[in-house]
Parts: structure tokens; sequence; C-alpha cells
DNA sequence: AACCTTGCCAACCGCACGGTG
DNA sequence: CCACCGTGCGGTTGGCAAGGT
């Protein structure tokens, strides 16, 4: 048996909202506010709507300050980074673009962004690249993060082999190294942002020492050599830093360089919502820009 | 002009979580 | 500790509009 619906189907109105609607849900929200209550909501309003439907459009739609319309490369770049780094956490990458909604945001994701990635990942198989502006840091992080040689490998003006991505890819190792990554490092971040990781927990004690990895490993699927040739292999290419990339990557806490108040921001809304019940954090790979001008791919644990 | 397909987005649905009694 | 309830979230869907044949 499941649980009892929120309110009485048979006598709420369903589909769009009339502009009466509209103004009355409005109207009395200015004057009352939600007083904490959503399902008590439409009664007091006059409104023969379920309370969950009032404090959607309310949320997604009547609400100041709400932005509608396109959205700009800037927002583009925001939504793909936290993309890559939280997967479809849409209220938590809603919180960083104001204005923007959750639904908003997933919706733009699902049928354009998406697109555009995908378009550019297949194209990244052959010799050059086009087009990415999209996989700029966004320019809201501090200045000294942003990462003048990520940016100039995805100006459309830079259409370089692939191959000759490389030496812009930095990763440190365990000993705060920092070191040449190759390709599949490259390759790698693309994948997080077409896969982004999911919480996996696997211990029993319920404590998460996994990171996420999709199923890279796998597939394979955007993997490159350091030729710049699809297929290439983690274990066969990669300059591996003990257990930092490649197949040991279980055992690992994090440590991050980073100084951007908006990553932590995001770190502090995710580590206060993804605790589940079992007292077990998600684990987040993420792409980081040092102040070296490096790109660096790393977690948080 | 009529029909079909595709894209888009507002809205719905069901689940999980947290608070409360 | 448990049950219930309200809220928030992410996935999915229905229907409209635009574009294509």
């Amino acid at each position: 048996m499941g649980r009892a619906p929120c309110c009485d189907k048979n006598n709420v109105k369903r589909g769009p909202w009339s502009p009466e609607e509209d103004a009355k849900l409005k109207e009395f929200i200015d004057k009352y506010g939600t007083g904490g209550n959503w399902i008590a909501l439409p009664q007091k309003a006059g409104l023969k709507r379920c309370g969950k439907s009032c404090r959607l459009r309310w949320l997604n739609y009547l609400r100041p300050n709400i932005k509608h319309g396109d959205f700009s490369d800037e927002e583009d770049r925001i939504i793909c980074s936290l993309y890559a780094n939280i997967g479809s956490r849409w209220s938590i990458i809603a919180a960083q673009l104001p204005g923007r909604t959750d639904n908003d945001i997933k919706n733009y994701w699902n049928t354009k962004l998406k697109k555009k990635l995908m378009g550019f990942i297949h194209t990244s198989s052959n010799q050059r690249i086009k087009s990415p502006n999209l996989f700029l840091p966004p320019t809201t992080f501090p200045p000294q993060i942003q990462s003048q040689a990520i940016s100039n490998i995805f100006k459309d003006e830079y259409l370089e082999p692939i191959s000759s991505l490389q030496p812009n890819f930095m990763y440190h190792n365990n000993n705060m190294n920092f070191q040449l990554g190759t390709n599949n490092q490259y390759s790698y971040f693309l994948e997080s942002l077409m896969n982004p990781m999911q919480a996996s927990c696997s211990s029993s004690d319920g404590s998460c020492s996994q990171i996420p990895r999709s199923n890279f490993e796998e597939t394979q699927k955007f993997t490159l050599d350091n030729y710049g040739n699809n297929g290439g292999t983690w274990a066969d290419h990669d300059q591996k830093p003990d257990g930092y990339f490649g197949n040991n990557y279980q055992n690992h806490s994090s440590q991050f360089q980073y100084d951007t108040s908006n990553i932590e921001e995001v770190k502090e809304l995710i580590s206060s919502s993804s605790s589940n019940g079992n007292g077990c954090n998600n684990n987040n790979n993420v792409l980081f820009f040092s102040d070296e001008n490096k790109a660096n791919i790393g977690y948080w644990g």
C-alpha cells in the first residue's frame, strides 16, 4: 500500500495555470507569505490546486527575480562545470545561478546543453577541437584561478590537434608535486561531464571511501591515447601518480588546492545536502584550476 | 494545406528526508 | 522508536509550437 496522496486529485485543478490563478496565488503570498504550509495555502488563497502545485508555480514562475530566457555563456560554463563535478544536483546548481530555477536548468541541460556537449565530444575524437567555449572555467571564479591555459585550448580560434593538449593538463600527486597529465586525464574531464559521478557507498559501515567514477573504466568511451586517437586505455598510457588516477584510486582521501569561494560554497551545499541516512557522503570528482594556470582533476572526499 | 516529427518547457509524480507528536 | 505529515528534489510526461515533408 502506497502512501496517501497529498491532495484529493479529483477535486483539484491540474494542468497549466491561468493568469487569474497566478494573480490569486501571487497576491496571497505577497500579503500573507506561504505561512510555512503549502498544503493549506490553496484553500486559504481560494485556489482549487494542490499545495505542491502552488509551491512549484511560485518557485518556478511567480516568485520575484526569476530569470527566464536564454542562458549566457557564463551560465553555460557554470552549469557544465558543476554538472561535471556533482552531477544532476539541479537545486545546488541553481543555487549558483541567481534567478534560475532547478527546473529551468534541468530542462536547459536536457534539451540543449547536453547536445552541445555531445557534439563536441564526438568532434574531439578527430584531430581538432571545435567551439566549446562552455568549458572555460566560470568567470565568477576568482581571477587567480582562471586558467588561461585551459581557456586557450577551447577557444574557437585554437583548433589545435588534440595531442597538443597534453602539456596543459596538470595534476598533482599525493606529495603535491605537479606533474604533466595526459590526454587521458583530459578525456576523463570530458567524460566526467557526460557521465557525472554517482555516489556509491559500498562499505559495510556505511562510510564512503570509494570514489564514484561512473562506468569509466568499463566503457573507455571517450578515452584517447597520447596521440589523440580513440581507444587508448588508462592503464596503458597514463603516467599515474600513486593511487591518484588509474586503478587504485579507492584509498585516497583528497587534498585539494583551490581557493575559490564558489567551490567552497558548493562544497558546503553538497556536504550539507548529500548526507544520506546511513551517514554516507558522496565523494565527487572535480575539475579545478590552480593559480599557475593549470587545470587539475581531483576529488574531495 | 495537411500531416508528421521534433524540440521545448511547464507541470506532474513519486520518493526520500526531516520535523513533530 | 515509530508513524505521520509537509517539503524538497530529480525524473518523467503531456501538450503546444515550430519545422520538415
